[in-house]
DNA sequence: GAAAACGATACGCACCTGCGTATCATTTTT
DNA sequence: AAAAATGATACGCAGGTGCGTATCGTTTTC
C-alpha cells in the first residue's frame, strides 16, 4: 500500500483491514456487519420508518426486513406502528439492544485504537475529520 | 457521517463516495473498477505470475483469468510464458496499456483532488500516510 | 525416474446484493 | 368517495464473489 496509490485504493485497503480486524469481535457477539451497522444507526434514536433506516445505512430496503426480523427475534430491536402513520413502523433499540450495542461498540473501538496506535492523537483527529469530509458529498 | 462514527464506517463512507465519483471516469473509458485495479498493479512493472497478481490486488484467482482475457483482447496487457517456469505466465502492460492507464489515472486523480479541495496540503499528506498505516497490518 | 506439488484454466456452488414486481393496508390527492 | 401514492412485506432474477473441485502441462521432491 504505497503513498502514490489512488486515494480510493487507500480507503479500500484501510477499510478492508479494519473490517478483517473487527470481524472476530462481531462473530464473538453473533452479529453480522450489517446487523451492527443497523444497531449503530438506531443507537442515537429510533428510526421513524424502516425505509428511512434503509436509506440511512444504505442497505437494500427489501432485505432490511429479514435483518430486522432477526434483530427483533434476538430481542435487540422492536418495531412499533407509528401512531401518526399506521403504514410505517418505528424501529427502536430495546434496553437489551442498547446494552449489547454499547458492549460491542466498545470492543470495536478498542480494536480500532490498537490499529491506530503509533499515530499521534493529532493525526487521528485529522484522519477522522478528513474521512468525514470525503464521505460527505462535495 | 459523524465524528463519533466507527473508523470502519468512516472509511467505508469515504471509499464509497470516492468510488461513486470515479465510476463515471471508468465508464467513459470502458473499464471496470477491477480492470483498473489490475492495470494499476501492473503499471510499476510486470507481474511474475497471474497468481501473484491476484494476491496483490486481492481478487479471486479463478476470476482473474477472464479479467485478463478481456484486457488482453483489448490490447492492454500481454501474457507471456515465463522462460524460467513455463507453467507461469508473466503479465505485462502493452505500450497501449501503459498509455491508457496513465490517461485514466490522471482523470481519477483529478476527481480525487476535487474531492480533497478545501483540505490543506498538510492534511492531505497526513490522510494518505495514516490510511497507508491502517492498510498495512499491525 | 516416479510421485507430489504447482500454475493456469474451466466449472459449479452457495451466498450476497441491488433491482423490479406484486400484494395489502393505509394515507394523500383529486 | 374514487384514484393514486406510500410503507411493509414476499418473491424472483441477474450479476458479482469467494471457495472447492477437476484437468493438464510443468516443476520439484524423493
Amino acid at each position: 500500500m504505497n503513498e502514490d496509490d489512488d486515494l480510493g485504493a487507500l480507503c479500500a485497503g484501510a477499510g478492508r483491514a479494519l473490517a478483517e480486524a473487527e470481524r472476530p469481535v462481531l462473530e464473538r457477539h453473533g452479529l453480522t456487519m450489517w446487523q451492527y451497522v443497523a444497531l449503530s444507526a438506531l443507537a442515537p434514536g429510533a428510526a421513524p420508518s424502516q425505509l428511512v433506516l434503509a436509506q440511512q445505512i444504505r442497505y437494500d430496503k427489501t432485505r432490511l426486513i429479514a435483518l430486522l426480523d432477526t434483530l427483533e427475534a434476538a430481542g435487540l430491536v422492536i418495531r412499533e406502528p407509528d401512531p401518526a402513520d399506521r403504514r410505517a413502523r418505528v424501529v427502536r433499540l430495546t434496553p437489551e439492544g442498547i446494552r449489547r450495542h454499547a458492549v460491542v461498540r466498545a470492543e470495536i473501538r478498542e480494536v480500532e485504537n490498537r490499529k491506530l496506535a503509533g499515530l499521534p492523537a493529532e493525526v487521528q483527529r485529522t484522519l477522522r475529520s478528513a474521512l468525514a469530509h470525503l464521505a460527505n458529498a462535495d
